[in-house]
DNA sequence: TTGTATGCGTTATCAG
DNA sequence: CTGATAACGCATACAA
């Protein structure tokens, strides 16, 4: 991460006035109408409407006149000046990724209207996947006195801060640290449930990503739980992320004796996993779901909104967002639970047999 | 559109306090340390540490006092003091649509980060292609003393505000209004010659959309200009964003004789449409590529980094969104072109038949 | 209930 | 080149 710093004092992240840039700003913008605008035209004193623009009760003669006066000058109140004087800046952190993966951009997207929603703006950062970003945005977000921060992270050694709502998506790190996740367990159950139902006699259960610690590595706890109690036979292959996807392929090829494979019904951790896998399983001549079944896990559709990919268990996006959002403005500490899971369902998208079963 | 309003004095999008969520705020933050706290540490004068952070020169004996008072008490500058005194938010406004195609997340990501690079904050700007929001959020812009705007917008009525930079994408308003876009024109001709050098002998081009004069609609002229040049037999089937999707389906069906079609190329405008056609084919007993050749536009891919969808003509996404930044963030208003064409490249995605050509 | 006055952290002006 | 001081727009304690 290369960057050039005015001063030490501002972390790489949080922006700072180069000598050049600053040529740029030699002339200010009309000032727009302020408060003392408004309280002139109106004929009212400042702080009353003050007073008025937050909701506070103002007696009838006055409510009036300046709501008049608003309306003529078209004042808007300086989003600034009000963060300055009150330390809340209305505004919210969310820290991912980036907004490449589908996922995380569904996730953005609904994040940013349920702040909306409740008249907060959004800060996006995007980690990359780099830890070090991950951890300075998050002191870029406490220092710059932000209102709360939604973070999913991979950082396994990220320091949570104290006295700023913080809430986390996939990932636990303690009770005090609100954990909003998909019921990633019931998904993990769900899939093997439905392999089984449609005519599966074994089943793999496929994953590679970060081998930390976190909500989605129970869809694999979830599927081994449903597989035992149905008797269904299954095996487990948990890659980390720095094994080459050619290690699932060469999986394949060794269960795969005179052009049949040893099992019939796969459960990728992802979605994108699945579609790999498909692509493999295809290229090696096996029919899906006529020889092997598979089911993804996360809802991505095509172009964010056709069909889906595979057949897949659906993360419930608009009420993770929501839940997040709602979590993190919460007034009372009291009233955020440590750990939200939300519903899944399931979604035939063809690589499923569900046509035998009508 | 429905918010509720604590007053009329703040347009639906901008942040208002309610009374209800004033009462989060009782416990404001403890204060960090502040430029006075540096200065009195440094045993220097406000001004001067001022000056030290801002990059403007300070003489050696204080210059490190500063610094190590920094260092010390963890300075860190208060964004909104600055903004409020400077009348220059480090912020740009990025207004789209939405983040789920992704075409958009793509965009979103690359003008993020590099906003960031220039030590700019990007404040999201969903318009879900409501003619309202978009007029909204330009004006919240304004009001809000942002640095500038970059927009892809489609109300034919939207009034480019005076005073503050602002860049489209994809749309020519005028020449005092920059417009970043593809070359459309040079893709729209590419997708004509690849369908010509790969055996096609009558092609037929696809659009759905906004009938808006904009950038994107030079596909199908520079197509049409290619066709007419090479002497290749085409056809135009332009329909606007009200007319649906079964009508291209009929139209295939209304062309296809006795399990034939009278054509065996298509230059869709959109990768979407695109995938949307090859189904339609797919499911009318049509081969893809071997009956028929489809080019996309767009270069969107699976997951956001796996193979293309189809043949496609890609846009230079990032070198998009880099301009846009640049533009925006130019000094001077005479160094920013009025529209901008970047190059865009032919990829091969499955679609057509460059395996017989090696 | 309404008005007055002060200060939030920063930048900019102007004397030294 | 540095230091003191006045705004910037708003919220709020306190006085009326």
């Amino acid at each position: 991460m290369k960057m050039q710093l005015t001063s030490p004092a501002v972390p790489a992240i949080l922006p700072v006035i180069s000598k050049k840039e600053r040529e740029v700003f030699h002339t200010p913008r009309k000032s727009t109408a302020t408060m003392v605008d408004v309280a002139k035209e109106a004929g009212v004193a400042l702080g009353t409407v003050s007073k008025f623009v937050n909701g506070q009760p103002v007696s009838s003669p006055y409510r009036e006149n300046i709501a008049a006066a608003i309306e003529k000058l078209g004042y808007q109140i300086n989003t600034n000046g009000r963060a300055l004087r009150s330390n809340h800046s209305m505004t919210i952190a969310f820290i991912i990724p980036n907004t490449i993966n589908p996922y995380f951009a569904l996730l953005v997207h609904h994040i940013n209207m349920a702040l909306e929603a409740r008249n907060y703006k959004m800060l996006l950062c995007f980690t990359e996947y780099n830890r070090d970003r991950e951890s300075e945005f998050i002191q870029m977000a406490v220092q710059n006195q932000l209102d709360g921060i939604i973070a999913l992270t991979y950082n396994p050694h990220l320091v949570i801060p104290e006295g700023i709502p913080f809430v986390t998506i996939d990932r636990f790190f303690s009770a005090s640290v609100p954990c909003v996740s998909s019921d990633n367990f019931a998904g993990g159950r769900m899939a093997a449930l439905k392999l089984h139902e449609l005519g599966c006699r074994k089943a793999i259960f496929m994953r590679t990503g970060s081998v930390l610690t976190n909500e989605p590595n129970k869809r694999r706890d979830g599927f081994v739980s449903a597989c035992i109690e149905l008797s269904l036979p299954f095996e487990v292959l948990a890659y980390g992320d720095e094994q080459p996807y050619s290690d699932f392929e060469d999986y394949l090829h060794a269960h795969c004796q005179h052009g049949r494979l040893d099992f019939d019904g796969i459960f990728c951790a992802t979605d994108m996993l699945a579609w790999q896998i498909i692509h493999s399983l295809r290229s090696m001549g096996q029919r899906v779901p006529e020889d092997v079944q598979v089911i993804g896990f996360d809802g991505i559709r095509m172009f964010g909104s056709l069909d889906y990919f595979v057949s897949t268990i659906v993360q419930p996006v608009a009420e993770i967002a929501r839940t997040c959002v709602d979590t993190v403005l919460a007034d009372a500490i009291a009233s955020r639970p440590s750990l939200i899971c939300l519903p899944v369902t399931y979604a035939p998208g063809g690589t499923t047999k569900e046509r035998m079963h009508p």
